[in-house]
Formats: structure tokens, C-alpha cells, sequence
DNA sequence: TTTAGCTCAATTTTT
DNA sequence: TTGAGCTAAA
């Protein structure tokens, strides 16, 4: 019996309970969707007696899937029966794939594909931009990238993609989308938005299939409805809606408010007309919040109450008030680094939290990096979520090709990517070679690069005996992998592969610390293919396995062995950074985590420090371009989102100078925090501190007026940009391990330049890479003196403030400070796009009018 | 063929 | 700043 009276409250249960028809429950941040779809599932199938695979449950993220499937089985176990099979848990894309290889003889396939993940989509469309001649510099293959994601996200097919009259762009997309697609499927490959889209076509075009389908899962649920895009819509819709004759059993769960994929064709309407697709739906809210404090709550329901896009909606939580939110302001991103992972220190200490924990979220991953060094030499153990997938390194995805390339030697991607790696004397010259005769050879026909090969091995006339000779190693290395990995297990077949290429060799020739790095990670590879090996041998059952054996093996044991490697290929493409996160039983060291606002969603943590919160940072704003307001409400979704996810304690920080692509930057403190009422937070300014502060007092002439009112601190202070800020005085210490002061940008990376601030010259510094680009901040430090007391006249020069100037890629700006003399002369510029730049004059001067 | 050195671009990215 | 991709020289 599942218990529904206890650990449940009303709305969750009406949601559960409601088990036939249409049901839209609108479910915020923390409100417990989760338990209430687990339960639910639960309760089909031991109160409705509802058989398990009728259940069909779909997510976005395998981590999201894994943790549904777990909690079900959980109670599933505790209760009684389990032996009629398990609900269907999943990511679309995991769902689809299996759609599509048990559909495999309905599909263009004649035998089991290959997924290409986002860099072998962009080899194949510059291939096919070579092919059409069409050029890549006026074309860029990423944009046409972009472009057929989108297309298909929105379900478009190439020959729906309208020409745009005089529009060269949408004319070559619809050609290069056409022969893209010809080309993936002479490759036997799909690539993420194609594993969607044909399963859509699929269940459309194929009465009898969509008949079976629908048939089979008689109750669907789907999480993150507000992130579906029309393609995953439109496969909903077939497989429920009435129109298309379904059991209009579905379930969706979403929260408009955590819509942040609306830039990768999320669409917002297929939450607001559900009610449409299916008539009588019934709508639940669940608005209790069980996670986070009433502080938090209330903060961040402020910010998003800024929002015009969306229906209101109050969470509102039974949990205790809490503290503060804490939001800090720094000197720049090394100060924040520290003081975050001073925070870290002293919380973990204070409260004997473990570093599980805590949780830095950022806008883009290029700000993890300040968070690694401080921690790093802190010894703090931390885990980066996202950012470079492991798969996605270069040495795993040379053996995946391999890989790939061996079951399914049609992939002329992974051919290409291996051909020369490690390096077997076939040069560019060779290649374009080989790509020449690939061309003419497979005009009008589906002759593959494979084949191309094993010809030009053949026959060495058609380009040289050396050429030919070297492309007959590499076929007769394919072929004798392609023979012998039916017999092999994984890891066997690696070994063969690494042995036989010398792979590894040639990287320990290297010698550097990062091929020693890249033969670290193919080690760990190697544990895991053996766990995969491992698991896959103990539990997948027999049935799962026929799809794939259609050309392999003799005996039961070779079909096992057989399927491995596809299986794992599977699902190496499938599988992300994510996944590894917070599993219980994955052995997760206790590490404080980084990662960005996106990959939060879903995540919740007792402590989380939301940093870089700048104008142009966060929300992110393209200077050179107009921002439109719904953009600006996504950012401020992305605000909500991480949030949210904090329980206890939440922090919200700013740098007031930044490193932006080598640049030093001024940053405004994030529009966001004029947002969120004074009342829940406590401002604590560390940018002044004892040592910074002499740093403030002097740059802080860089804003211009006004500035003199902030470089006085702990008396009446108050930050216009913040909007905010009763000041609580300076709180703690300036973070930092060993009186080693906040120090100034990257650049201080070495020790000697945080001496700037005191007295060290910082020509005695460890000033060992003065690179140009960093001699411009060096500069800012060594020869203006910016952070002396006694400021010279130079640093105020009053006779360029107040000029304006017109930047080429930022627009209309005026001059509000100046510093420095002769060729070091530098002038900060305040744009109208309220972002703040500093530069040496002497390179700006030309702008000025 | 390889590689050193240059230019250019650059969010977010569940799959 | 990093990285990818291209050109020129070894």
C-alpha cells in the first residue's frame, strides 16, 4: 500500500491520485515534483495494478532519469511486487534511441548507428560546405550548426526550411541541411536532434508503429515540460494526444519559472497550451517549498516577480526564516575566489559541514578557473561539474572513434579523426587526396571513405606507392580491429587498439605534463570500460541484447560480447558530466562543487555561493547588440534557478573589476540585486578591507563621480548600484590564507604582484610572464600606483574626463578616469551599455571625436 | 610532413 | 585568457 496520508500534502496528492486523462501540474522550485511523480508511478502500479511497462516516464537528464528509477524501485521493494518488468525511466534521447533500434528495420538504417555527438556534427558540415563549395568564411559552419539544431528542435526538415528572397545564408543552410542529412545517413549516424526527429517521423508517418507504441506506454510522464522543444512536443503529442487517437494519459510537470533553454529552442507555449492539445486537462500547483529557508524564498521570489512573462504564482515554505542572504562585493575575481573559499573554510569548520555541501554556481565556465587555483592551493577537494565532458577529451574521443569507426566502418567521421592519429606519415596532402577521391568516386553513389581507402590501398597508381602503402597499414590495422572485436571483450579490444597504434607511446614521448595527463584519463578510461564490462555481463538481460547481433557472432557468449561495444558507444554519447554528480553509492569524495547556473537545475545544496553577479556577466549582455527583454527574463530565470537551489545559506557576490578575455574590465553590480529587498540581506563589503582599501581609494576614482562617497566605508555607506546595502561593516577578515593580501586580477597569480598593494615594488616580484597582454594590468599596478596612498597627480588628470569617444565594438562612451602618464597613459571609458573598459590610450585615441 | 607562430573568436549546452 | 585553425618555414 503506498502511503499517501503521510510525507505527502494535498496538491501532491490530488496529482497522484489523478491518474487518468491529462494532468498539468505546474510544480516550483523545491515543491517536492520529484516525490510526487515517484509516488505517483508508485501508486499505478501497486494500486491500479497498472503492469510496470505501461509506464513510460521521461526526463532530461540521465541524472534526473537515474534518481526517478531509484526512488521508484525503492518503493516498489519495499512494498511487495517487482517481478512484472519496471516502468520505462528515461531521457527523450535514451528513449528515442531505443525507439529506433528496436524500430531499426523501420528506420534508413540497415544496421545499428552511431551518434555524433556536437564536434563530429561540425566535421561533417564542414565536409559538406567543402563538398558544396560553398565557403566557410563567409559561411561560418558553426552558425549553419546552430541553424540545423534549431531546425530540428523545432522539427523542421530540410525541405521546409524557407528561402528567404536575396538571402544567401537560408539558401545555403536549406542546401547544406539537405546534404548534411544524405551525408549522416551514409554514415550510419545520428546526431542528437536527428535521434528526436526521426523518431517523430517515425511514429507519424507509420500508422501501425505510433498504433504499437501507443498501445504499449498507456501512462506517460514528463519532467521539465517548460524545456521541451517542438520536435519533443510533437512526439508527446503522438504518442497522447487526441487528436493523433491517443489515451491522453499524461502527465506533465513544469515550472515556467525555470525555463532556461529557451536559447537552445525550448518552447514556453507547450506549457501554455497543453490545455489546448488536450481539452479538460486538469492543472495542479504545487507551490509549498520544502527546501529552502523563508528568507531565500522570499528573495528570489522577488527577482523573479520582475518577470512579465509568466503566471503568477507565490511559493511560499513552512521551514524557518533563516539568516540573511550575504551579499559581498570584491575587488576583483581572485578576491572573491578567496573569500569564497575562506567562507568555505570557516562554515565547514563552524558547522561541520562536510564539502559536499557547497555549491559555486557561475554564468560560464571560464570563471571556474579563479575557484580552482584558490582551492586547489588550499587543498580543498572540489569537482567540476560540466565544462569539458570526460568523453569529450581528445585521447577518449581518438579511441572512441576507433571504436566507432570498427562497428560501423561507414562512419567516415571517426575515419578521418583516426587515420593520422597517431601519426602515420598521411598528411594534409594525402588527405585532400583521399577527400578528392571520396567526391568523385561517391557522386551519384554510396561509395564510403572506407572504401575509398581499401581502393587507394589497392591500387597504387592512383596516387603514389607511399601514400598507398601508408593507407594499407591503416586498412589492414581497421580490418584485423573490425575481425577480431566480435571475440574481444571492451577492454580487451582497448588494449588491442593502444598496443597495436602505440598511442600511448607516442604520447609518453611527449613528455609533457599534459600527455601525462591524457594517459592518466586513458587509464581511467580503461576502469571504465571494465565497469561497464562488468555490469553489463552481470545484468542486462538476453532480451535487450538481439537488436545489435544481427551480424555478428556464432554462439550465446560471442552475442554478449558482440553487443558490448555498441552499447557502451551508446551510451558514452549519451552520458554528460552531470551524471557523475551525487549518485550515493558512486563513491562521491566529499568535494565541494562548481558548476554552472545551468547545469544547477535539479540540484539543491545547504550552502550555495552564486558569484560574478555583473552587469554584462550575469545577466549576460552582449555590448555590441541590443539585449531584448525576454532575454533579459531568461537571465533573470537563471537567477531564480540557482537561488532555489540553496537551502540554508546563500550568497550573492560581485567583482568590481574583472579579467574578461585578458581584458581588465569595470563591473556594475548585477540589476538583480536592485531586485531583492534590503530587508533579507546582509551587505558585506569586502573591497574594503584594510589593505584593499587603500586599492579603493585610489581606483575608486574610476567611477567618476560619486566615487568618493563609496571609498569611505563602515559609515553610512550606500552603493547606488546595488540599490541596497544597510552595512553591517566590514565582516571577517580580508580572506586569504598566510596574510597574503586580495591581490589584483589573474595577473597575481604570482605572489609578487599582491605586494602592489603594500610595498613590495613589483618589479621584485614574481613578475615571470610579462606577456603584452598582461603588462597592461601589471602596469596598473607597478607604474600607476594605484594602490600607494598618496595617489600621484597623474592618476586624476582631469584633462581627458568627461571626453566622450565612440568605440568601434562598444559604442558611445565618455571618459570618467584617467591614470597614468605618457605611453602608459590609460583612460577608463564608461559605455552606454553600462559596461566599464580601461585602455591604453594610446590605442583608443583614434576614437576619440 | 611536421611544427612554430600567427590570427581570430569567444555565453549558457540537460542530450 | 584559451583554443582552434591556418600559413610559412624546416
Amino acid at each position: 500500500m503506498i502511503d499517501l496520508q503521510t510525507g505527502l500534502n494535498e496538491r501532491q496528492r490530488v496529482a497522484v491520485l489523478c491518474t487518468e486523462g491529462p494532468l498539468l501540474v505546474i510544480a516550483g522550485a523545491g515543491a517536492g515534483k520529484t516525490k510526487m511523480l515517484t509516488t505517483r508511478i508508485s501508486y499505478l502500479i501497486e494500486e491500479c495494478r497498472v503492469p510496470p511497462y505501461q509506464i513510460l516516464a521521461m526526463t532530461f537528464t540521465n541524472k534526473a532519469a537515474g534518481e526517478m528509477k531509484e526512488r521508484v524501485e525503492k518503493i516498489l521493494i519495499s512494498s511487495r511486487s517487482s517481478a512484472l518488468g519496471a516502468p520505462e525511466i528515461g531521457t527523450f534521447h535514451s528513449f528515442c534511441v531505443r525507439l529506433l533500434r528496436r524500430e531499426l528495420l523501420n528506420t534508413p538504417f540497415t544496421k545499428p548507428f552511431v551518434i555524433y555527438d556536437d564536434s563530429d556534427q561540425l566535421s561533417l558540415i564542414k565536409g559538406v560546405l567543402r563538398k558544396l563549395n560553398i565557403d566557410d568564411k563567409a559561411f561560418n559552419p558553426k552558425a549553419m550548426q546552430g541553424r540545423i539544431n534549431r531546425a530540428k528542435c523545432d522539427a523542421v526538415e530540410p525541405h521546409e526550411v524557407e528561402v528567404v528572397a536575396h538571402d544567401l545564408f537560408s539558401k545555403n543552410l536549406k542546401r547544406v541541411y539537405e546534404e548534411y542529412q544524405k551525408e549522416l545517413t551514409a554514415n550510419n549516424a545520428l546526431d542528437f536532434g536527428e535521434i528526436i526527429c526521426m523518431a517523430y517521423r517515425l511514429l507519424r508517418d507509420r500508422l501501425d508503429v505510433r498504433e504499437r507504441y501507443q498501445q504499449r506506454f498507456r501512462y506517460i510522464h514528463v519532467d521539465e515540460y517548460q524545456d521541451t522543444n517542438r520536435a519533443q512536443y510533437l512526439l508527446l503529442s503522438l504518442l497522447a494526444a487526441p487528436r493523433n487517437g491517443g489515451h491522453q494519459n499524461i502527465c506533465v510537470v513544469g515550472d515556467e519559472d525555470q525555463s532556461i533553454y529557451k536559447w537552445r529552442g525550448a518552447d514556453i507555449n507547450n506549457i501554455l497550451d497543453f490545455e489546448n492539445e488536450y481539452p479538460g486537462a486538469k492543472v495542479v500547483k504545487l507551490e509549498q517549498n520544502y527546501r529552502s529557508t523563508k528568507t531565500i524564498l522570499e528573495a528570489a521570489g522577488k527577482v523573479i516577480r520582475n518577470n512579465k512573462s509568466r503566471k503568477d504564482k507565490t511559493l511560499w515554505t513552512e521551514n524557518e526564516e533563516g539568516q540573511s542572504v550575504i551579499r559581498a562585493q570584491l575587488a576583483d575575481e581572485r578576491a572573491e575566489a578567496e573569500m569564497v573559499v575562506s567562507e568555505v573554510k570557516r562554515i565547514a569548520a563552524s558547522d561541520a559541514r562536510s564539502f559536499n555541501e557547497f555549491a559555486i554556481f557561475y554564468r560560464t565556465n571560464a570563471q571556474s578557473r579563479s575557484f580552482e587555483d584558490v582551492l586547489r592551493r588550499e587543498k580543498i577537494p572540489y569537482q567540476i561539474i560540466g565544462g569539458l565532458r570526460f568523453y569529450d577529451r581528445k585521447e577518449i574521443k581518438d579511441i572512441l572513434s576507433y571504436f566507432k569507426a570498427i562497428i560501423n566502418p561507414s562512419d567516415s567521421v571517426s575515419l578521418k579523426r583516426i587515420i593520422n592519429v597517431p601519426g602515420r606519415g598521411i598528411g594534409k596532402t594525402s588527405l585532400d587526396r583521399l577527400e578528392q577521391f571520396h567526391m568523385e568516386a561517391n557522386i551519384g553513389g554510396r561509395v564510403s571513405y572506407w572504401e575509398v581507402l581499401q581502393r587507394v590501398a589497392q591500387d597504387p597508381a592512383l596516387t603514389s606507392s607511399t601514400v598507398a602503402k601508408r593507407v594499407g597499414l591503416f586498412v589492414k590495422l581497421m580490418q584485423r580491429f573490425i575481425d577480431e572485436q566480435p571475440r574481444l571483450l571492451l577492454s580487451e579490444l582497448y588494449h588491442l587498439i593502444l598496443d597495436e597504434t602505440e598511442y600511448v607511446v607516442e604520447l609518453r614521448k611527449e613528455g609533457t605534463e599534459e600527455a601525462n595527463a591524457r594517459v592518466q584519463n586513458l587509464e581511467e578510461f580503461n576502469s571504465l570500460l571494465q565497469e561497464f564490462e562488468e555490469d553489463f555481463l552481470e545484468k542486462t538481460p538476453e532480451i535487450e541484447l538481439a537488436v545489435h547481433a544481427v551480424h555478428a557472432a556464432h554462439d550465446a557468449h560471442d552475442v554478449r560480447k558482440a553487443e558490448l561495444l555498441p552499447l557502451f558507444i551508446e551510451q558514452s554519447a549519451l552520458a554528460s558530466d552531470l551524471d557523475k554528480l551525487g549518485g550515493d553509492k558512486s563513491g562521491d569524495t566529499s568535494a565541494v562543487k562548481l558548476m554552472t547556473l545551468h547545469s544547477s537545475k535539479g540540484l539543491e545544496f545547504p550552502v550555495v555561493f552564486l558569484v560574478g553577479m555583473e552587469e554584462g556577466l550575469f545577466p549576460s549582455i552582449k555590448p555590441w547588440e541590443e539585449t531584448p527583454d525576454e532575454d533579459i527574463e531568461e537571465e533573470r530565470r537563471l537567477c531564480y534557478v540557482g537561488m532555489t537551489r540553496a537551502r540554508e545559506t546563500l550568497y550573492l557576490m560581485s567583482a568590481t573589476i574583472r579579467r574578461i578575455w585578458g581584458n581588465v574590465s569595470y563591473q556594475q553590480p548585477s540589476r538583480f540585486f536592485d531586485e531583492i529587498p534590503e530587508e533579507v540581506i546582509e551587505f558585506r563589503d569586502f573591497s574594503h578591507g584594510s589593505r584593499v582599501n587603500e586599492y579603493r581609494t585610489g581606483s575608486s576614482r574610476q567611477y567618476g563621480s560619486g566615487a568618493a562617497d563609496r571609498s569611505g566605508y563602515g559609515n553610512g555607506y550606500e552603493n547606488r548600484d546595488a540599490g541596497m546595502g544597510k552595512v553591517v561593516g566590514r565582516i571577517g577578515p580580508v580572506p586569504a590564507g598566510g596574510g597574503a593580501p586580495i591581490s589584483f586580477g589573474g595577473a597575481a597569480r604570482s605572489a609578487g604582484h599582491s605586494a602592489g598593494l603594500t610595498t613590495e615594488p613589483s618589479s621584485g616580484g614574481g613578475l615571470n610572464d610579462p606577456a603584452p597582454s598582461s603588462v597592461d594590468a601589471n602596469s596598473a599596478l607597478s607604474k600607476s600606483a594605484v594602490f600607494k596612498n598618496t595617489a600621484p597627480k597623474t592618476l586624476f588628470a582631469a584633462d581627458w574626463v568627461g571626453r566622450q569617444m565612440s568605440h568601434p565594438e562598444y559604442g558611445k562612451g565618455t571618459v570618467v578616469a584617467s591614470e597614468g602618464v605618457g605611453p602608459d597613459q590609460k583612460v577608463t571609458i564608461q559605455f552606454l551599455s553600462r559596461q566599464q573598459k580601461k585602455f591604453l590610450l594610446r590605442y583608443v585615441a583614434s576614437y576619440f571625436g
